[in-house]
DNA sequence: TTTAGCACTTATTATTTCCAAGTGCTAAAT
DNA sequence: ATTTAGCACTTGGAAATAATAAGTGCTAAA
């Protein structure tokens, strides 16, 4: 039903909108289609009725609709080669071993937000696929520990707890053995689980106090359980488009990547880089968000890129797929 | 030079702009002070003339200038009670002893954000008064070990270190009784002389890897020691002030909520709150500052409010103190 | 199918007009 | 010596008007 020339102009439309913000008119586009702009006029009139273009007003030249876009990153947009310059960027990151990986994280973002120019964000999730390494309560004070989670991934977690009551040094020590004994090489999501049925029964025939001391390692776990890191960088950045040039539309936007929820929007679901356009993004309709899951010693992660839909697809696709694989090549 | 009159015309003029945000005429206060608005305007000219008062332009009413603010602050404001209500939701923090401190600070900002409509910042570095109280070397694989370091004051930190070579288990239960024998109770600001010129020359007497192994605990320690947190809130509040009704200033201000050195010039630097006010908040001339230092258990932390000069000076002060007091009595 | 031609629509921008708010100053009143 | 009434004057902002540019849909001819 959309014929070759269609597509093409489609194409052409969704690119020239993407480099411009402004809607595109018939006779932009006569040369490159050596046509009238009656010619194009009618062609985009049949794109509209099918729904891929739209216009802002009747008189405007006219811009991609969401359809439009997902057409256009389904099947008509090219993967788009990282430039020298920007490639000298990311190297940097990648070819110095010294850097360790959260700091090569953390640049990867800057470097995406810097050569694009849109939002970025990583968010990381302590995975289910790790298992109990080692337990430590450290006595600090009398009526203060420290408990230390281990997995063998190498991930840590700990937690200070002011014990209601003073404890002995010996029933400390106790308490980390029989924790220990019991515990190392769960999984680490059936932690919780055992330590309720299985350990809070019997360790009161071993240690005194046991209670207090099971409270603290109990915290311990949790705080590791909803262990999640998010870091944004140039949240700025998506004020520098025109599509958010007036107050009520920012306020909006930055509003939304303040609240709790963002989180869930963001969190990829998908090991390939995915397209999130518009509505689809769930987080805002003037926005795409593109994502990928990373997956990084016993850590998913997800990386994500936040622009206006009118987004340089291809290059931030590319430029995804380079970060996840070097990163995954190092980590 | 600066009557009884004038003063409280000041005071008046301050706070119906920090209520309205509108320049206040000679009118809108003869009934408050009983006279003609021709008085009121000889002593506003007076006071413009002293530079406490500006004009946006020739025909508007007053508004105050940054001196005008200082004054205010310094003489003429009078702290403000804690409503009954937002006493309600502070209660909420901190009568709640099971909520652990860093969720009270969280919840804290959150409250501070949610009352006051203006942006909060809390920061936190770990400082120097810690002892190192125990240090760990945890194998993960043969190739990795977790090296995790911990303070007297329950501060941890830990990190994951790729050795370079294959080092057996013994060596590695060897330097970490060296190291533990050597260092517990070492103020955490020299451990790192102490490790350079005490531990190496003499570990490669006892280990024969030792330079992984040291290296991995440096590292470790290196990242003690530049740990810093920073979390905001209601960074989108500064959007709702109306002095930020233009895109420009609002992309300026995010930009520079997004900048690095931002931390830099929130940092408290006294232990009481104290307020600064555009320029001298060295941040932007169209905020106040009003932050102050907390010690809690070891650490040093900044606790901030962002917010136009407009600002509702006496809340935020008595609001900061009475945060302050109770954070550090949980702590 | 494609094109030229034309009437029509709309956003944008500039220009003008008008009004409310508020000032400074002078001269009179207290 | 202060305070006040009165008045000319200034300014920003809102509303009204006009002019312009960009682009469309449709008709009829190529």
């Amino acid at each position: 039903m959309i014929g070759d020339r269609q597509k093409n102009i489609l194409k052409s439309i969704v690119e020239e909108y993407i480099k411009t913000a402004r809607p595109v008119g018939s006779k932009s586009l006569c040369k490159k289609f050596k046509c009238s702009s009656a010619t194009i006029r009618n062609d985009m009139l049949n794109l509209e009725e099918l729904g891929y273009l739209e216009k802002q007003h009747i008189s405007s030249g006219r811009i991609p609709s969401e359809k439009g876009y997902r057409y256009y990153v389904d099947y008509l947009m090219e993967p788009k080669k990282i430039s020298g310059e920007d490639m000298l960027k990311l190297q940097t990151i990648f070819s110095n071993n010294e850097l360790n990986l959260n700091f090569a994280i953390e640049k990867s973002l800057e470097i995406i937000s810097d050569i694009t120019n849109y939002t970025s964000v990583v968010l990381g999730k302590a995975s289910s696929d790790n298992n109990l390494q080692k337990v430590e309560l450290i006595p600090i004070t009398e009526e203060t520990v420290v408990a230390i989670v281990i997995t063998d991934k190498g991930i840590v977690e700990n937690k200070q707890v002011n014990l209601t009551e003073r404890v002995d040094m010996g029933e400390i020590t106790k308490t980390s053995e029989i924790l220990n004994k019991m515990l190392v090489g769960t999984p680490i999501d059936e932690v919780s689980s055992k330590l309720e049925f299985e350990i809070k029964p019997i360790i009161g025939n071993y240690v005194k106090n046991y209670e207090v001391l099971y409270n603290a390692f109990y915290e311990a776990f949790s705080n590791f359980a909803s262990k999640e890191s998010v870091k944004w960088r140039g949240k700025a950045n998506i004020l520098k488009q025109p599509e958010f040039s007036n107050v009520d539309d920012v306020k909006n936007i930055v509003s939304k990547f303040e609240s709790k929820e963002v989180v869930n929007k963001i969190e990829g679901t998908d090991d390939e880089v995915k397209i999130y356009i518009g509505k689809e993004s769930e987080l805002d309709e003037n926005v795409t968000v593109i994502k990928t899951k990373i997956r990084l010693n016993g850590e998913d992660m997800s990386i994500a890129v936040i622009g206006p839909k009118r987004m340089e697809y291809g290059k931030v696709v590319t430029m995804l797929e380079y970060i996840k694989d070097n990163l995954e090549k190092k980590g």
